[in-house]
DNA sequence: TATTGTTATACTCTATAACTATA
DNA sequence: TATAGTTATAGAGTATAACAATA
């Protein structure tokens, strides 16, 4: 029909390159033996420090269910901890372990060797705004 | 921990940016009565013409089996035809029907509106900016 | 021998609701 | 009355393998 091939909506496009970034990182933590949501919970306890489950549901855009059980297999590898909540007594207190935060360090290494891998179509400041437009995209 | 707070990684930047936007179209096709997915088949015809199914497989990052169900609730609804593809007889050409068409009109519509709703966080310059680079990413 | 499409099956993810203990 | 977390369950989405027809 079109004979110009146009670019492909944002929508389709957000798609792509969702699922070729997932398949990436996949990859870099196979050898780590952690899911890509896990390990995006680590990072962000590493950025923000000891979180609510609840607060790391808003983070992940994950839901009730879904973060006991993150939680769980992160417990039951020893990355974290459950501790009583210091103010909230129905909260549980999620905080890495030592364990955890030299986990967090591989994860870092694997995320940058996939952003590495993902951005070869990039040229340095090209990836830069990328990044930046995306975050601002993402928070709307 | 940190005090900074620092710009999400990539791929969790990416993950939000797509759930985001999924939940914007999935809003603007419910009075269509359209998946996104099915909704981007619809467009991908529309630019390309006639396609076998494992084309639209490759285009949508989807597999088989479900393409043959997308495919059949297309053709259930009268908008695609199965016709027998002109030099392949294992393959089906998937076929725009006139409401197929009518249906199109409207899913870019509804894609349009997404899209504006979604990019209020942009200049003009700066959405052009990021679809071009979104697209680039999404390739490779 | 490989590929297109179909079907069936199993597995994962997500969504939902009920429940407790706290607020 | 509302919220944090847990548990159970159902639904949607995805992945896999077997099969027939054709390349």
């Amino acid at each position: 029909m079109n004979e110009n091939a146009p670019k492909p909506p944002l929508g389709l496009a957000l798609r792509h390159a969702h699922i070729r970034a997932a398949r990436v990182f996949t990859e870099e933590l196979r050898s780590l033996g952690l899911e890509n949501v896990v390990a995006g919970i680590l990072i962000h306890l590493g950025h923000l420090g000891p979180q609510t489950q609840r607060q790391l549901i808003d983070m992940l855009n994950s839901d009730k269910s879904a973060m006991v059980r993150y939680v769980d297999t992160l417990e039951q590898r020893g990355l974290v901890r459950r501790e009583p909540h210091p103010t909230d007594r129905r909260a549980q207190w999620i905080v890495l372990t030592e364990a955890g935060q030299v986990m967090l360090a591989e994860v870092h290494r694997a995320a940058d060797r996939g952003e590495e891998r993902l951005t070869t179509c990039f040229t340095p400041s090209e990836r830069e705004l990328f990044h930046e437009l995306l975050v601002r995209f993402a928070r709307g």
